[in-house]
RNA sequence: GGUGAUAUAGCUCAGUUGGUUAGAGCGACGGAUUCAUAAUCCGUAGGUCGGUGGUUCAAGUCCACUUAUCACCA
């Protein structure tokens, strides 16, 4: 029976150009759709850009235009690039549509009624002179660690450090140039803490990689706080309903521009919404998504449609980042490079196609992209293996049989072929696209070795032999008609121009069992592919080096959706003097402790779980990251000095009751301190 | 600082629950072949499976420590 399956992508922002790295997803998510398709499936692939947010707004008004101008304009890139790849989107919307904001409201008011919803005060920084408040990548100023100058408000690109846009020093608008002031002012919450219970089941159900599971667990152990849904105004988005002033937060309509999407499609082709999106829908439903987003689709998304009255996603597919020449792409390296600059210069997108599904294994590793293994691997593969199967025996038939095929071997060796069908298929369905073409690719090698030993050059030339001949030409075709409709979901277009040459029927999966038959007529072989050539990709990084300064990057999305989330929790830091008083010192109470156990623990790289007596009547429990320098063993009965008024820390390994002091820098450690003789558990330190 | 991921031949990667001399493709080298836009076939070389220690009759595979890279968190 077949399955009725929607699929989606992660949503572009439509503030920049699709790059290589995008498109590992589109092509990974596409590959599988186009899959599931010829598996005779009902399959809806949806996708949409990105369109709201601060960074939207402020990019149009730099260039003097609406933001609905700049997001038309990006949208109408965007699916060119898309569709230059092959990318064959059902429908590609914009989350800045009218099913968005009827279905974005809805589900608001849902979570509203289901009290989901909750409203704080809280302090951020506000812009007096563009009179808006600024998310923190529009705050910059010193960084409090190192002093860099002209860092953002999240983290510091000179020495890594991260912190809060409070910490700044000097900070400044980096939309006006004008010193922020803190102001108040009321914001939405989705009450994500109270939703721990069913996110852990959820997570736990199949719907996550194992590694994403994982994940998520962290996440579980650090606690669930709410999440921050409302910007204030000016913010271009939608308006709460309700709440004059108050917009949804772009990650809240984000991820809802899948349904809006796939509603705007169930207008086009008669499908019903409803059997799709209700609570208890039997469809299936799959996102795609980089492991940067993994928090929000993971943890907001399926809470917000499990409390909106929505079905759950099925699974969530997360894959990693793409990488160039071993490393991160890189501007003035020239490795970061646009959908449309490679098109430009290497042309065929099915060279990329087939090099990321060579790499694609359905996890959550980073995928290399290396230019010389990427031209070694298309031309030995595409054209030295596959394609060369083809063009070394059509002639045959071209020239000696009229083009029409002879009877089929005796040999086993077409069968062999349609029976790694299932294998292949099953590599395919789980995503492990790298199995796949590793199988495919050995039988195009099993194919070539058939000709190699039959010679039908040889052939050609003997007396009597001609049905042999026409035999073993036959054969290869079948067998390369049996590898294109294995490499269809990778190389559509190359399997469409393969359609054309053996005269046949778009070609589906069950046609692995129906071989070609005897007598049927092809069309003269033309050249399927040429090779790649080195300069080519030179050519192309060069074109994509920048020696401007380095524009810099947009923080991850993780790191951002982080620390919004963080945002409601953020206590005012106030001003420190470069010297303490003494009574600040007073504060910090230091005890000696005596180490009455001291064991590893277990799952932890680093850390020793140590009971220290400080005289009171229950030691303390205090994890310390001194296992590189220590055997426990030899640690139990020693004194040392630890700080007992720490706030205690919930750990994945448990609390931790304080923390022992210990000296290092790049010249050893950590050393543990330990106090002359005379010194008694609980004394204190000062 | 914590957590996680990764580390296997020059390159890109497989190695299922620990089990015989560690595999593939590409590249290199040597042959063969000439149907194919120099593609193909056969063969050879190349690895202390990041390092150290341990468990085991047996470890790339399990455990501990360690190094490097990346990511997330603090």
């Amino acid at each position: 029976m077949p399955r009725k399956i929607l699929v989606t992508s992660a949503l572009p922002y439509a503030n920049g150009s699709i790059h290589l790295g995008h498109l590992v997803e589109y092509i990974q998510t596409d590959i599988w759709v186009r899959f599931q398709k010829m598996q005779g499936h009902s399959v809806h692939y949806v996708c949409a850009d990105d369109t709201h947010g601060t960074p939207i707004m402020l990019r149009a008004e730099k260039e003097g235009i609406t933001p609905e101008q700049l997001i038309d304009r990006v949208h109408a890139e965007h699916s060119a690039d898309f569709a230059d790849f092959l990318v064959e989107f059902d429908n590609y919307y914009s989350t800045n549509s009218e099913e968005n904001r009827v279905l974005a409201s809805g589900i608001y008011q849902a979570l509203q009624a289901a009290g989901k919803i909750a409203s704080k005060t809280i302090e951020q920084y506000f812009d007096p002179v563009k009179n808006m408040f600024l998310p923190d990548r529009f705050i910059k100023g010193e960084c409090p660690k190192c002093h860099a100058k002209d860092q953002y408000g999240d983290s510091c690109e000179v020495c890594g450090a991260t912190y809060n846009p409070t910490e700044l020093i000097n900070p400044f608008s980096a939309v006006s140039g004008a010193v922020p002031v803190r102001k108040e002012t009321e914001h939405f919450f989705f009450k994500l803490s109270e939703c721990g219970e069913f996110l852990q089941n959820w997570t736990r159900s199949g719907s996550l990689q194992n590694e994403a599971a994982n994940k998520v667990g962290e996440w579980f152990e650090s606690g669930l706080s709410d999440w921050d849904i409302s910007r204030d105004a000016p913010y271009f988005g939608f308006e709460i309903p309700d709440a004059p002033g108050k917009y949804f937060y772009v990650w809240l309509d984000a991820p809802i521009g899948y349904m809006a999407s796939f509603k705007n499609l169930c207008g086009k082709a008669g499908l019903d919404f409803d059997e799709y999106w209700k609570q208890d829908s039997t469809t299936e439903l799959y996102h795609f998504i980089g492991k940067d987003i993994l928090y929000f689709h993971a943890l907001f998304w399926p809470a917000t449609l499990e409390y909106s009255g929505y079905r759950k996603p099925t699974q969530v597919f997360a894959h990693g980042f793409l990488t160039v020449n071993g490393e991160k792409m890189s501007k003035s390296r020239g490795t970061f490079i646009n959908a449309r600059s490679y098109l430009e210069h290497v042309k065929n997108p099915e060279y990329l196609r087939y090099y990321y599904a060579a790499k694609i294994n359905g996890t959550m590793e980073d995928i290399d992209l290396n230019l010389e293994d990427f031209v070694a691997r298309v031309n030995s593969d595409l054209v030295g293996k596959y394609v060369n199967i083809a063009s070394r025996t059509a002639g045959f038939i071209s020239k000696n049989f009229a083009g029409k095929l002879g009877e089929a071997s005796a040999s086993d060796i077409e069968k062999n072929s349609a029976a790694k069908a299932e294998t292949i298929r099953n590599s395919y369905e789980a995503r492990d696209f790298g199995r796949a073409l590793r199988e495919i690719m050995a039988l195009a090698d099993v194919a070539n070795q058939y000709i190699a030993d039959k010679k039908p050059w040889s052939l050609a030339k003997e007396e009597g032999k001609e049905e042999e001949l026409h035999i073993v030409c036959s054969t290869a075709l079948r067998l390369f008609r049996d590898l294109t409709l294995y490499l269809k979901p990778v190389l559509p277009e190359l399997a469409k121009q393969v359609e054309a040459f053996l005269n046949i029927e778009a070609l589906i999966w069950d046609d692995v069992n129906v071989n070609l038959a005897s007598g049927h007529t092809i069309n003269a072989y033309q050249h399927l592919l040429t090779r790649v050539e080195p300069k080519q990709i030179e050519a192309m990084v060069e074109a994509n080096k920048e020696s401007l300064q380095p524009i810099p990057q947009a923080h991850s999305e993780q790191r951002h959706a982080q620390h919004q989330q963080n945002e409601a929790k953020a206590e005012i830091v106030t001003e420190e003097p470069a010297y303490i008083s003494i009574d600040d010192f007073a504060k910090v109470d230091l005890r000696i402790a005596k180490i009455v156990n001291a064991e590893h623990v277990e799952g932890a790289e680093k850390l020793l779980k140590l009971t220290l007596d400080i005289g009171e009547e229950k030691p303390r429990q205090v994890f310390a990251g001194i296992k590189s320098a220590y055997d426990p063993a030899t640690l139990v009965g020693r004194l040392t000095v630890m700080v007992a008024n720490l706030a205690p820390r919930k750990m994945k390994f448990g609390l931790s009751e304080g923390m022992v002091l210990a000296a290092s820098d790049e010249r050893g450690g950590p050393f543990i301190l330990a106090p002359d003789a005379g010194a008694q558990p609980g004394m204190r330190v000062k």
